[in-house]
RNA sequence: GCCCCGGUAGCUCAGUGGAUAGAGCAGCGGCCUUCUAAGCCGUUUGUCGGAGGUUCGAGUCCUCUCCGGGGCGCCA
């Protein structure tokens, strides 16, 4: 998040912030959603007196950014707005002006504040506030009385303060792998990710559409050889070259002996693409993974969109089948040095040998995306020379319709796996060859490669701005490789049939491992919440190791637990509070806090502000990381204090909201990464 | 060649332009008559790959560079 700086008071002084409004008739004031723009509020207020009185000037002061020092005894939350002010006030005043001069005037103003039990200038003019348990509590209170996720929901409201945010509706398509085999432990991580950063963004107040594209184009090339291996197996004849196998291939050739006789290839293709699709849908579903949407690559085909799209775009002028390729010579950071164009003289075939056009099957020319004009790195394909279409025309189709079907997406989140990377250029073409606009009049120089590519500055300023549109429009994460480490060295990611492992194989055998009394349905749980956990705990923007070791070991070190059993420690004291107080209303003591009570209470009011970064720069791996350091603090707190004190009611009350709040936090996190928060724990006794 | 990702403690990794860079694991030493010891506390560990730059301040931003992983099809 950067600090912007301000143009006037409008924007220092509160700006849009809305603390505690109500809306619907429901407080958005929850888990102190903010407790960072509570603070910040008193610190403008703070300001605001200064500039009455005349001391600072009250314009071209910058925003007031509160952050959380690394430091404990630098107290609970800071502000550095002294050191960045200085100069505009120094500048403002015609006279030298010191940082921690500047902070003193201000904390001398905030000491006046009773939200403050203590305000120390440090360092080089930091400004260090200790919260008093009075403000605290009342957030804790909100929190306390919060039902977890429910309440996170309102968070994106609390994030308008701090950052300007509407609520977006959001198209996330994750997974979205060919029908032709189950969903593997590779796409595990996709699958992991997309479906954590939907539920993080549905907290940060957004509409999201989870969707999963069923790539069973009949032109695809992975498709018809699945359908031809299973018909070959059904049949009783060898696999065709390169062709599926494994015990999935079998099975769905066995189901299909069973039903109704297929004469096709093509028959065979749809029959066994809605048995691997069914087989997909309720692995990703034993993984915590459900779509709002299943779209069939196919069924564009089907109406027609594609072909019609193609002639848009033809239209359009950014689509024909002149034959020449043009290619883009990159150089460093991305430049164009200069442009290729490649004559096209005849179709080539998948052995990637060019044949004399003359020979090619219809003799067409293939059409071109002109996708060069929009910054990819060389043009691409539509309509092959054998009059066949490729997957980035059913694509061309496919983004228009996500962006006009309701509820009419204002943003687009495409998650690939690594080796989509190349992809990212030509999506972005697919997406600006749909928003281009005519062209208007502009001027400018043209470069020597953009006088051959463009012709004209306002045809390069129409790809420019249609580019430009895409960006802003479509997202597309990568997610980088998972490594499987078993006994401290990398495991083989291919079973010997050659097939990438299931990820219900994985879940299943950690399941297994992990839960061993267990029933069918704990032992899927147990599975699935160590690998989601482990997927999403490493930045999905990085290459990790997922130490199955670490995975399977049912204790202590295996993080998983260490979280979830802070949830269920927490479930025994308010069951164990239940009974030896009762539904006894007591007012929480308003007194001196023990450090842990208070280190947890900032933890746990810290959840909306981390919701709310991670809705904004998608790296969900935030969120585990937060657990794991909520689920510290809880343990450290525990340890320190004991909670039920019969003889001290009032403190008994605080620290049981405290743990009420705690369990909403941890509850909520844990949610958002689809792990379950157990109620008990109990240790296996054995060996 | 170009693009993407990474390089931080012995290992796996966090880290929001801020103060003395943090966890977990591994090592060593303590703590259960007490709300769940799947826990807590203490202790050891650093040329943040390297070089410049931007500024009050850089692990974080920019440029260059070295090393590792991945990607560059009329496949998806």
């Amino acid at each position: 998040m950067t600090a912007r700086s301000s143009e006037g008071p409008s924007d220092f002084v509160l700006g849009r912030a809305s603390v505690g409004s109500r809306e619907g008739g429901r407080l958005r004031v929850s888990l102190g959603a903010m407790l960072r723009d509570r603070v910040r509020r008193q610190i403008v207020f703070a300001l605001e007196r200064l500039v009455s009185a005349g001391s600072i000037p009250g314009s071209g002061l910058p925003r007031v950014v509160v952050e959380a020092p690394k430091q404990a005894d630098h107290g609970d939350l800071a502000t550095n707005w002294a050191m960045v002010a200085a100069k505009h006030v120094a500048s403002a005043k015609g006279g030298a002006s010191n940082p921690r001069g500047l902070a003193e005037l201000v904390a001398g103003e905030l000491r006046s504040d009773p939200s403050f039990e203590r305000v120390d200038v440090a360092g080089p003019g930091f400004i260090n506030l200790a919260l008093s348990p009075g403000f605290l509590l009342d957030d804790l209170k909100e929190a306390a009385s919060s039902a977890g996720l429910e309440v996170i929901e309102d968070a994106g409201h609390f994030a308008r303060p701090t950052v300007e945010t509407r609520p977006l509706s959001i198209n996330v398509e994750f997974v979205s792998v060919n029908p032709n085999g189950p969903i593997t432990i590779g796409s595990g991580r996709g699958a992991a990710y997309g479906s954590a950063l939907c539920n993080v963004l549905t907290a940060a107040g957004h509409r999201v559409h989870r969707e999963y594209y069923i790539n069973d184009g009949v032109n695809s090339e992975q498709m018809r050889l699945f359908a031809e291996s299973v018909r070959a197996i059904v049949e009783g004849r060898p696999l065709p070259e390169n062709g599926y196998r494994g015990d999935y291939v079998s099975a769905v050739a066995e189901a299909l002996r069973g039903g109704p006789a297929l004469a096709t290839t093509s028959e065979y293709q749809s029959a066994s693409e809605r048995l691997m699709i069914e087989s997909q849908r309720s692995d990703l579903e034993a993984f915590g993974v459900v779509f709002d949407t299943w779209f069939s690559e196919q069924s564009l085909h089907d109406a027609g969109v594609v072909e019609q799209c193609l002639r848009d775009l033809e239209a359009k002028g950014v689509a024909d089948d002149r034959p020449v390729r043009t290619k883009l010579n990159l150089g460093k950071g991305g430049k164009v040095d200069s442009i290729v164009r490649e004559a096209q003289t005849g179709a080539v075939t998948d052995e990637g040998d060019a044949e004399p056009a003359a020979q090619s099957v219809s003799g067409h020319p293939p059409l071109w995306l002109r996708s060069t004009l929009f910054g990819d790195d060389m043009d691409r394909v539509l309509r092959r020379s054998d009059g066949r279409l490729t997957y980035i025309a059913s694509d061309v189709a496919y983004h228009r319709d996500k962006f006009n079907r309701p509820p009419n997406a204002d943003r687009l989140i495409t998650v690939l796996g690594p080796d989509h990377h190349g992809y990212i250029g030509r999506l972005h073409a697919v997406v600006a060859a749909n928003l281009i606009e005519k062209p208007s009049q502009s001027q400018g120089e043209l470069s020597d490669w953009e006088t051959e590519l463009y012709g004209s500055a306002s045809w390069r300023d129409a790809c420019a701005l249609a580019r430009k549109a895409s960006d802003e429009r479509l997202e597309v994460q990568i997610f980088q490789l998972v490594r499987f480490i078993k006994d401290g060295k990398p495991a083989p990611m291919r079973k010997r049939d050659g097939n990438i492992f299931a990820l219900i194989d994985l879940v299943n055998e950690i399941g297994r491992t992990v839960c061993p009394n267990g029933s069918q349905a704990q032992q899927n749980q147990a599975g699935r919440d160590v690998a989601r956990f482990f997927y999403l705990m490493r930045s999905h923007d990085t290459t990790f190791d997922f130490d199955l070791d670490l995975a399977e070991r049912q204790s202590d070190e295996n993080p998983v637990f260490y979280v979830q059993y802070a949830h269920a420690r927490i479930c025994g004291v308010l069951r164990k509070a239940e009974e030896a107080v009762g539904a006894e209303a007591v007012e929480p003591a308003v007194a001196e806090l023990h450090p842990k009570e208070r280190v947890l209470a900032l933890k746990v009011l810290d959840l909306p502000y981390e919701v709310q970064r991670t809705a904004e720069d998608y790296s969900v791996n935030r969120l585990a990381t937060y657990s794991i350091d909520l689920a510290r603090s809880f343990h450290a707190f525990y340890d320190a204090c004991r909670v039920i004190e019969p003889g001290d009611k009032p403190t008994t009350a605080r620290r049981l909201m405290l743990c009420r709040a705690a369990q909403a936090s941890l509850k909520a996190a844990l949610d958002l990464l689809g792990v379950s928060s157990p109620e008990r724990m109990e240790r296996a006794s054995d060996d």
